[in-house]
DNA sequence: CATTATCTAACAATCATTATTATTTAAATT
DNA sequence: AATTTAAATAATAATGATTGTTAGATAATG
């Protein structure tokens, strides 16, 4: 994700509004690297803005993810998470309390799609997921 | 997963039963590539059992889980798929229609978790999810 | 064949997410 | 600064996948 700054620019180059509302979003979710869902930014900004609708969280997420601002993680499959930064990068989860961490190690070296799938699939890009305990659930 | 009969023994010494809706779900799973969501399977059982419940699918997919007898793959966001292999293997996704093929190549050599988040983490395995666009959606 | 624990099917409930819409508001225009 | 208007918000309802409940059905055992 751009800095609140320049995602505002952003977003007005898009004809879109700047509300406090989604100024609050933007700035919980700058540099933020925990990963959260949805209804963890809602907890975030009902602090603040304690009327917000969680379809405003919804919908800013959603308008983010458009913009390529923020990447929607698949790896909690009881919900979606979270993450402004949109480098290619991997995640470990812990299967018991769902905490994701990054993993940045660049991997496209090795992991490439075979031969044989390439003229199946024209492939943008891969994730890797590893699975495990974290050292809190033990 | 085991072939249909050893599955069969297997259920049976945890004190489970083998019912003619299970039979067929087994036997859809067996050998099945194609990572098919539990619509997908409560269909097909559907043209043998027309009366057969949703329930059923679910609940034989979980007990198929928990059993370790089959996969579920958290890739596609809308739904959770089954695998009957369960022998580490991933996967490349198609962005539009969500078809689903097996990359059967061994990355453990190259892919590990980094020194630095072994403290924090006891990893049991990883997932690679390869996403892109399969040539029928070009 | 009788017993019994498990399974099925119908149904309701849950929960994350999306859709709808009347009201509010950002921000461009006068 | 007031007016205008397109877009956003908040309230609410709807959706859809999945899970929970339970009474009746059935597989398995002896
Ligand atoms: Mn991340
Ligand atoms: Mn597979
Ligand atoms: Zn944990
Ligand atoms: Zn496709």
């Amino acid at each position: 994700m751009e800095t609140v700054e320049k995602l505002t620019k952003t977003l007005r180059n898009h004809g879109m509004k700047i509300t406090p509302q989604r100024l609050m979003i933007f700035k919980i979710l700058e540099n933020n690297t925990s990963h959260p869902s949805a209804e963890q930014v809602f907890k975030r900004v009902k602090k603040i803005y304690p009327t917000v609708s969680f379809t405003t969280i919804y919908k800013t997420l959603e308008t983010l993810r458009d913009l390529g601002e923020v990447q929607e993680l698949i790896i909690d499959e009881d919900r979606k998470h979270y993450d402004p930064n949109t480098d290619t990068h991997h995640h470990v989860i812990c299967s018991n309390c769902k905490k994701i961490l990054d993993v940045f190690e660049d991997f496209s070296q090795h992991v490439k799609l075979p031969d044989t799938l390439k003229k199946d699939y024209t492939v943008s890009g891969f994730q890797i997921s590893f699975h495990g305990i974290c050292k809190d659930c033990n």
